[in-house]
DNA sequence: TATTGTTATACTCTATAACTATA
DNA sequence: TATAGTTATAGAGTATAACAATA
């Protein structure tokens, strides 16, 4: 194998990324820790904070401050829990999802174009195995 | 394309690698950007100190710091520059190679066994692909 | 006593602006 | 005056521990 260490280009890459990216969010009103609670919450139903901490991998005193925001922005709504009132439970609001949707139509777009210049062959490749390679447990 | 978004995937994985070198690195003594450092210098020649912050995408603020650890530990060497006394000339002493060399292979070894499971094909593409997109000049 | 969410504190990392020595 | 390297300062991000409410 001849090419530079998987650190240095996937961090060039994300760094690429991120850049792409940002601009979309903040024309949203969205930091890039806001935009990862909101697809969580989409692909996951009602999670407590907890459960949310988890599968954004960020740390529940940390992600406190993004719901703060999002919630006076409108964008989620916590509830206790009825079943055991020390959870709170996380929802999307409409508000939020037309923020996430809009969001991940201009990030999509943003990918193809990014992607558009590889061989087909190796652009499939790419995706299958980073699919892979990023699969939670291992 | 019905995957995860590019951002989520490639921090996954970023994630996985950088943890997986950590102990790695930890073992040299090293820090992730002291490596980056030394990598930069194996590659290219003699350069100043600015030289090497955007080579390696380091502020220069931030990058004496490594510099005067890896001086101190013996891996590196700063000298005036002859030619214009402002500058200083970063490069790898011998201690300093060997730290790379042995840091090198050690990763290579980690990065095969984390692709180990990949189709072939997929595997091929991915590192086509990961190579391409990782261009600086974009 | 243990757990969820919260707050407080200290620590690290980063960004920015001065400062020095050369040119 | 302009630049390379350095230092200093303030701000953001992070980790850790304590705290209140509930179980």
């Amino acid at each position: 194998m001849d090419r530079p260490e998987l650190g240095f280009l996937l961090s060039r890459l994300m760094r690429e990324v991120m850049a792409r990216e940002k601009p979309i969010l903040e024309a949203a009103g969205l930091e890039m820790w806001d935009y990862a609670v909101l697809t969580a919450l989409a692909d996951s139903a009602a999670p407590t904070q907890a459960q949310l901490a988890a599968t954004t991998g960020r740390d529940k005193t940390r992600l406190i401050g993004n719901l703060d925001r999002l919630e006076a922005e409108g964008m989620v709504a916590r509830r206790p829990d009825p079943a055991d009132r020390r959870n709170r439970i996380v929802s999307l609001t409409p508000a939020g999802s037309r923020v996430l949707r809009r969001c991940r139509e201009a990030i999509e777009a943003m990918e193809t174009e990014l992607l558009a210049d590889l061989d087909p062959a190796d652009r499939a490749g790419f995706e299958r195995a980073l699919t892979s390679l990023a699969e939670t447990d291992r």
